[in-house]
DNA sequence: CTGAAAGCGCTTACAG
DNA sequence: CTGAAAGCGCTTACAG
């Protein structure tokens, strides 16, 4: 039976030798194209190991090398809106080497943190990412002085670690250069709490640009602030915006939301850009948003990259690591998309 | 330096066996409670061992039992909507059995899938769980005849696997009886394509309770067929529905949207139920969608807990195991939340 | 150019 | 009640 032979004992080494009449050092270092050998020896093993389709035992392996080929990933981000485009990349990026990812996520419990690092270990991980929802706040697990390399992906470091994170100054700055760009002369900044470091540097990038003729208007990273902020905004007398720089794509779906209402046209009147890319949101608001992408798939890949280089014994600088962002255009701006 | 000796060798059985002042078969024996020694000997093993911290390799351990403590969730649902709520009940059922759990995500690829079945293969997992984004459709992958148990979780098994999905009849049975017994006697559904097996049992369930005083609206899964619909019903003359029936939650907002734009008052004149209950899009929705919940998480526990039973060897009925939807009161149909 | 032996960290019969 | 030995599947000095 086919099937009984699939399932019960899987093809080793032994079997390897054996079919190709060698031992089973020489057919390992066959295998690995290690050692001295005929060259007809060296192919006569290998194609004997695949036609009986060996493959290698990777606990034995790592047992022996002391690598798993194996990562963790660890992460507070239940909701996956930053882990998932991070995890894409860090897989995309570690698939070619052989290495498989552990996904983690531990709210912000402490002990589960614990737990989940210690299951880690014990598996022998060749090293751990730590990935959040924000760049300014730690996990809630100690990961400093654990025997494997750590790198920190959207989410803060220990000092003297590799962190790698958006450009937020770059990437508002790509969007209110857009703006002006399109001739927008008002424009406005609606964006989330003043507490993220996120925040300050886009509105930095702001302010820098435009300079101080409209205040900030910061507040929660929710639609109902959108709409509070619109209104706010246009229930005052004076001049209004002609264009509107947003914090996230949710409160820039709303500020869209609210002007339609106020039959303010976008993006005839007023052009509004968002922040994140997050296609549930750009993608359905009418009119669909341009938005800054924080290329978080790029940002996992050089995570991956990295903790793969650390575990190997490459040297890295540590230091914080900021990746471009890029703007993408949809249609809440107007423009032309080729510009 | 504490750091040093952290970072270098980890502590062995042979360490504690030392420390003990016992032979290594011994300390094995005495800290898996297996063999037969004085209890004051097994007890001073353990505290040794704990003292020194020692954690046993998992890699060691699985080489000999062939059990990694492992097992591979692979999903096409790049997105992370489904599948992400399914880890996390894969994870928090297993993660006191001591097992961590690979995540692919394959999109449509065979090729990369077949990749990422063999390196889970390579690396002995217990078993592996197959996830997606609709139960009508396979993974393109072949997982039959694998040397490890597969269970399938919200994606087609193949015969004679043990399935895992949500009761779509059952939760729309919830949602369209909620209506009817706020008083509403008009109830329309508008839902996505009819290719999926989930909107025709949807829809059965919905006509069973409602017959079909009015035909039912298939579509696609986005916000702009929600518009589209609710024009559809509102341009044409004759009676107006009192409650609309959502094949999901973004087209339950694009209905409440629409409503809105045509000052029909959500819930007062109609009340609105979507699916799924997508927190993103059901809790910004203006008002708050109640809606129907799969508790895919709950969904994911079985499905962990399964392969786990399976890896055990215990016995396990094959079959489509079908767990209840609840529903989720908001604000969008009225009512008492009490009720 | 090829193979026998030791060993990675653990467990499990088997002796004593 | 306790320990020496063999072995899980592999790799790597070391002999020949």
């Amino acid at each position: 039976m086919e099937n009984q032979r699939v399932r019960s004992a899987r093809v080793t080494i032994h079997d390897v030798a054996a079919a190709a009449g060698v031992s089973i050092s020489t057919a390992s270092k066959a295998l690995n194209n290690t050692g001295r050998m005929g060259d007809d020896t060296r192919e006569r093993v290998k194609r004997v190991a695949t036609e009986i389709g060996f493959r290698p035992n990777a606990l034995a392996k790592g047992l022996l090398s002391n690598r798993s080929f194996t990562i963790g990933l660890l992460t507070n981000d239940t909701y996956g809106r930053f882990t998932l485009p991070v995890m894409a990349g860090i897989t995309e990026a570690l698939v070619d080497h052989g290495v498989s990812v552990f996904l983690c996520t531990i709210e912000d419990d402490p002990a589960l943190g614990k737990v989940h690092v210690d299951a880690m270990l014990d598996k022998s991980v060749d090293g751990i990412i730590a990935s959040g929802k924000r760049i300014d706040r730690r996990l809630p697990v100690d990961l400093s002085n654990l025997p494997v390399p750590v790198v920190y992906a959207f989410t803060e470091g220990t000092p003297g670690s590799v962190t790698f994170c958006a450009d937020d100054f770059q990437g508002a700055t790509l969007a209110v250069e857009w703006l002006m760009g399109l001739g927008r002369r008002r424009i406005a900044h609606i964006t989330g709490p003043e507490s993220f470091v996120s925040v300050r540097e886009r509105a930095k990038a702001y302010l820098s640009l435009v300079g101080d003729q409209l205040p900030v208007l910061y507040g929660t990273w929710s639609e109902a602030w959108g709409h509070e902020a619109v209104a706010k905004i246009w229930n005052t007398s004076g001049p209004k915006p002609d264009a509107i720089f947003c914090g996230n794509d949710q409160i820039a779906r709303a500020v869209v939301d609210a002007l339609r209402e106020r039959d303010v046209r976008v993006p005839r009147d007023v052009s509004v850009v968002g922040f994140d890319n997050w296609e549930i949101v750009a993608a359905q608001t009418r009119p669909p948003l341009t938005t800054v992408d924080m290329n978080l798939k790029a940002l996992g890949r050089e995570a991956g990259l990295t903790v793969l280089a650390l575990t190997e014994g490459r040297a890295v600088e540590p230091g914080i690591r900021t990746l471009p962002c890029e703007l993408v255009v949809r249609q809440s701006c107007g423009g032309n998309p080729d510009h």
